[in-house]
DNA sequence: ACAGAATAGTTAAGCGCGTTAACCTTTGGG
DNA sequence: CCCAAAGGTTAACGCGCTTAACTATTCTGT
């Protein structure tokens, strides 16, 4: 008596999306991206902010603070750790004496390089598990997805 | 004299994953499901402790506390502030007078439903600008992602 | 040229989440 | 019957985040 399988609603698929967003996170996310920033040094704040200055050598911590949608004293806050820890500096910018420029120090550089190597080897070793096949497919959707985001916003 | 084009290798695609990850919580999961949270009275470390409890009503707090694998006092604190906001109550166990169960009120309940039919619609909108090829591939990729995450632990 | 607004940043106070350490009560096993 | 294990709370502390208040510098409009 099998009933007839209809296709999932657009309802049915945003469920199915919650689930495994949540699944990517706790079981890929966490444990794959940022055990290793907690063996080192850092916490996920203190490592973004070092991301964005390697990216971006010179900015401003207001810059910081628009890109992550957070206030000015959260941080240099932050950046008080980072420099205690030496992993980055504050020069002084001559055509604008209230400026402080944010740069990495060699530590920082290398500390930042490290981890985001870290990162990439604990994806590939995920990707290896998948065929040439199922990895497209990973891109592809994931691709989709977050360019459907963009677009929304 | 264009050169060959070489297929990506695991490397390569593991840096452009990276990429997305990034992208998915920053542009998807952040705003699409905990602008709500927020806008009511939760934040993410309540929030996941009201979703638990609903699924798992007359929980301990030892059993959240393994589930999200954080300290029994971090739990402590959350279920405190939830039941001054009254979203639940601990109950006792006549069978084990050392134990609290956990349940939501009615209007943690009705919250907890509230803000996940958010997320859900949400995720809905997003995905019902995709084409239903599109949505296959989004939830098939994110599934073999998963997969191989929880196959590697 | 100068007064006032805007910009860049810090400091202080306060909340929430996380930790470890110390403690209490209850349960269960030898 | 005693003692270890389990469930939980409290206290003290670190960190990230907020708002409010403040300094210093730069920009702007008249």
């Amino acid at each position: 008596m099998g009933r007839a399988v209809s296709p999932p609603t657009l309802h049915d698929d945003a469920r199915r999306l919650l689930e495994l967003l949540h699944g990517m996170i706790s079981s890929a996310f966490r444990p794959v991206l940022w055990k290793r920033a907690l063996e080192l040094e850092l916490n996920y704040a203190q490592a973004q902010v070092l991301f964005f200055i390697q990216r971006h050598p010179g900015c401003l911590a207001s810059d910081v603070a628009r890109a992550y949608a957070v206030t000015l004293p959260a941080i240099s806050q932050v950046v008080d750790r980072l420099a205690e820890k030496h992993f980055l500096v504050r020069t002084e910018d001559p055509r604008d004496r209230r400026a402080a420029r944010l740069r990495l120090t060699r530590a920082g550089d290398a500390l930042a390089r490290e981890l985001e190597g870290a990162q990439v080897e604990g994806l590939a070793a995920l990707l290896g598990r998948l065929s040439a096949d199922e990895r497209r497919t990973v891109l592809a959707g994931l691709d989709a997805l977050v360019s459907a985001a963009v677009r929304e916003s």
